[in-house]
RNA sequence: GGUUCCGUAGCUCAGUAGGAUAGAGCGGUCGCCUCCUAAGCGACAGGCCGUGGGUUCGAAUCCCGCCGGGAUCACCA
């Protein structure tokens, strides 16, 4: 189906250019419907051709050139035209309107807004990437949701995507620990506390280190002996390894979130020689204060650390030997990580850097940035403690969900899974609502917030669409009748509906899953006045049929737009 | 200081490949369930779109300056 835009533009052209043969410089097909705009009241019409444009090239005022537009207008594509103050107004037939986006949406059921531009493309996401011996927290989930939303958004754009945990499992802090623990903890304890008796083991490493810096260097040699494969000091580390994989787990299975790889630093560590003598090579390295660097000062950066003056590698050596496995192990079109801005510079180094060893993919390596995330007004701290572990705020979310249930549907069956749907559904919603860039005060209250703009509002409106569908059930219904389509509420409905293919395909290319957060926000907000406005199921069957057939289509696209986002859409709440 | 991102209603934000009277939600006040789910719908109140210039028939949107805020600027990740 061409969208309508498209086909308005194809008409004024062609009316255009028979009013006015001789004219030169008249926009083109293209160029016009980037001038085409939506009014601003749907009374002036649904969609408008400002004529200013044309002033100059048809020396006429735009008030003239809006009336001679309209008087040879045509077609019947639309129902009527009006000039109004320099702009050429267009309503469209309604019940055609009604008929081909209702059409579209039955036929394609849940596929619809999907398609095949993505087919033969491989998509590379670099999401979550969670620390080991850290719990899972408030500060992990915008790149855990953002990523796991934009995957969706690729596979039903017929992308192959790879998910990549890429887990933060190296470093001189795993040596602290293990000191750590060799010093204050014990086995017991540990499989007891579990992550957070690391997180305090770890915690009390830096109190103690403060007044003993001599700590440091423990840790350091402990760190050391994991690098040369001593065994007790790899068996300690796996198994904390293992423990917060675990303790991760829990949370991925609440959000219905999961990976590909959980390929992380302490995978690249035997990669990044080559990369190094590749630059070595590439007469990239130059020596610096002691260390070796990429100088990107030609590109008004500072340089790319590459070798410390103790000669072991850092996260940007061990990023490139990322990227490039990446390249070669799946072939990526693009890259993405979904990675919170502190780390803008960081990134933009790598990426240069790969540019300077001569890889073209590295253009197709991109830092999806999203803001920082702060608790109740302060900066989070793990130190601190001043933080939410994310499976506390599932559990109260999901508690809160049932509070409720039990006091407005305390019949309705399987409650604690709809609890479990509706509370995570509203931290995620919450949590993917903002453009990413936006830094993310956390709330209690605006995170269970259960009303207006919120996840269990949109999850409601799907629940009210099946409610109406059980009931319709019991009846059989004539073909419809889409002049009942025609009034101003299904309208509105029906053209948020219809561009819902448009904004995947945005939300994608921006890699905004708050743009379908947003668009399926649109469709619930006009369905709730429609049904409001509207019985459904009475009167004329042919007319009942056309406004069922609306609502099941409604709750097809929001049950869609949801899982892109990588919410539930219960039929019952 | 350099780089970079951001300033729209009391709060959280949409709207930014220029278009007609700047939109939601929360919070506030007031209405709407003998009827398909009131987790809903409606009404009212609330704005020199940070600021000053420029481009344009037209600027919240594009360009420049300034003010305010965040992030970041090598041996952590």
């Amino acid at each position: 189906m061409m969208d309508m835009m498209t086909r308005i533009a194809n008409l004024t052209l062609e009316t255009m250019t028979s009013l006015w043969p001789e004219a030169e410089g008249l926009p083109e097909a293209e160029e016009l419907r980037g001038l085409l705009a939506v009014p601003p009241d749907p009374a002036l019409g649904d969609y408008a051709f400002p004529c200013f444009r044309l002033a100059k090239v048809l020396r006429t005022a735009p008030v003239k050139i809006a009336e001679q537009l309209c008087a040879a207008w045509k077609h019947e594509e639309t129902a009527r035209v009006q000039p109004v103050n320099g702009y050429a107004n267009f309503f469209l037939n309604r019940e055609n309107f009604a008929r081909e986006t209702m059409t579209e949406i039955l036929a394609r059921g849940e596929a619809f807004g999907s398609s095949r531009q993505g087919e033969g493309k491989t998509i590379c996401l670099d999401y979550s990437s969670i620390n080991i011996a850290k719990r899972f927290h408030i500060g992990h989930l915008s790149t855990t949701m953002i990523g796991h939303s934009l995957r969706r958004i690729y596979d039903f754009l017929g992308y192959r995507t790879v998910g990549i945990n890429h887990l933060g499992d190296w470093g001189t802090q795993f040596g602290k620990m293990i000191y750590a623990y060799k010093t204050w903890g014990s086995r017991e304890e540990v499989e007891k506390g579990g992550v957070d008796e690391l997180t305090r083991l770890y915690v009390r490493f830096h109190e103690e280190a403060e007044k003993n810096p001599a700590l440091e260097d423990e840790g350091r040699a402990w760190f050391k002996r994991i690098e040369d494969g001593d065994p007790e000091a790899l068996e300690i580390f796996s198994w904390f390894k293992e423990m917060t994989l675990k303790d991760a787990a829990r949370v991925y299975d609440l959000l219905g979130v999961s990976f590909d790889s959980y390929a992380g630093e302490s995978f690249y560590v035997d990669k990044t020689g080559a990369v190094v003598e590749e630059l070595r090579q590439k007469n990239l390295l130059t020596q610096s204060e002691g260390a070796w660097v990429v100088d990107l000062s030609e590109d008004n950066m500072p340089p790319c650390l590459i070798l410390k003056k103790d000669g072991t590698t850092i996260y940007a050596t061990r990023d490139l030997a990322a990227a490039k496995y990446r390249q070669d192990t799946y072939h990526f079109d693009k890259c993405l990580y979904v990675v919170a801005y502190q780390q803008d510079l960081h990134f933009r180094q790598v990426f240069r850097v790969l540019e300077k060893m001569g890889y073209s993919w590295a253009k197709d390596c991109v830092h999806v940035a999203f803001g920082m995330v702060s608790f109740e007004g302060e900066a989070l701290s793990t130190r601190k403690g001043n933080s939410v572990h994310l499976d506390d705020l599932l559990d109260l979310a999901r508690k809160k969900a049932l509070e409720i249930i039990n006091e407005k549907t305390p019949d309705l069956p399987d409650k604690e899974n709809v609890a479990r749907q509706v509370g995570i559904g509203a931290v995620i919603y919450t949590d993917l609502s903002n453009n990413r860039i936006k830094d993310i005060d956390f709330r209690w209250d605006r995170a269970l917030n259960f009303d207006g703009e919120s996840g269990p509002y949109v999850q409601y409106t799907h629940a009210r669409c099946c409610s109406v569908l059980r009931k319709a059930a019991e009846t059989d219904w004539p073909e419809p009748d889409w002049s009942a389509l025609t009034d101003d509420e299904a309208q509105s409905l029906l053209r948020l509906m219809s561009r819902f293919p448009d904004v995947i395909r945005e939300a994608a290319e921006k890699y905004e899953p708050s743009m379908v957060t947003r668009a399926v926000t649109d469709i619930a907000q006009a369905f709730n006045k429609y049904y409001y406005v509207h019985r459904i199921l009475d009167g004329e069957p042919a007319q009942a049929a056309a406004r069922l057939a609306l609502t099941r289509a409604t709750a097809t696209v929001i049950k869609t737009g949801l899982f892109l986002i990588g919410i539930e859409a219960p039929e019952r709440m």
